[in-house]
DNA sequence: TTCACATTTGAGAATGATTATCATTTTCAT
DNA sequence: ATGAAAATGATAATCATTCTCAAATGTGAA
């Protein structure tokens, strides 16, 4: 009935590889690939209920990989949330806007349409420099 | 050995029912139900695979909803591809950004960063003004 | 430390979307 | 009408994800 969270061996090596791969975008069996060969390492299934856990703790952002076919999970880095991001569609390379670039275009969208953008969803996709060459 | 594609009954009553449905994110079970009862009715397979076609042609674009836990298509507005959107993540509504609105981030982003926005796959999510109240 | 109990785990079964297989049917140019 | 290529349908196979439930573990209190 209460709504403790035991800290776990099996949460505790899930979590740390994840922290080890903040760049990454993982799946569930990235993750049980990393730890198979460790003591106690934890089962598939936990690794998906742990997963879900911290995507509503909001320490992860849950996406689809049509590559992959497969959920991936991506640390959010609470630093972005205040800034918009680039990503090539090519290298998947994320370029962290300045904020000076995008605050024009927020004012005149939230004049004329009186909307407000989230800039922790919303991605720029496109090609970066170097993959245009 | 050749590319030609032959009209079945079929891929017109699917063809048929996502022109119908343009605006709407459809699963290939929801094709399914609604051709069900009609006659020469397509199975799943061919759903499946006649979908998969349309978006090879760039008729359809593939998404995936965590909710529905399926694929979904949706038609390509040609139209649309020259400017940008809005999308409200509650009400789902899509607002089209008039071009200059959008064009001097273009240009900024351009010459800061030299890369390229895709203006078909960007989506600027958020929340409409209707869904604030 | 030990106890009581809520929470978590693991193994494997179940689910459900999507894809593959392959025999049969259809399309279409000739 | 014929034949080759393409498409279809039924169903099996695949594979990610979730469910089930008995057993194990974490935690706070005594």
């Amino acid at each position: 009935m209460n709504n403790i969270e035991y800290k776990t061996k099996q949460r505790k090596m899930i979590l740390e590889y994840i922290e080890k791969n903040k760049d990454k975008q993982l799946t569930a069996y990235d993750i049980l690939q990393n730890l198979y060969l460790k003591d106690e390492n934890p089962s598939i299934a936990t690794i998906y209920r742990y997963l879900e856990k911290l995507v509503k703790q909001g320490i992860l952002k849950k996406n689809y990989s049509e590559k992959k076919n497969a959920a991936t999970f991506e640390y959010v880095n609470k630093a972005c949330a205040n800034h918009y991001h680039l990503k090539c569609e090519k290298c998947g390379r994320i370029i962290h806007l300045s904020n000076e670039v995008f605050s024009d275009l927020e004012s005149k969208i939230d004049k004329k349409y009186d909307f407000e953008i989230d800039n922790v969803k919303t991605v720029l996709y496109g090609i970066c420099n170097e993959c245009k060459n």
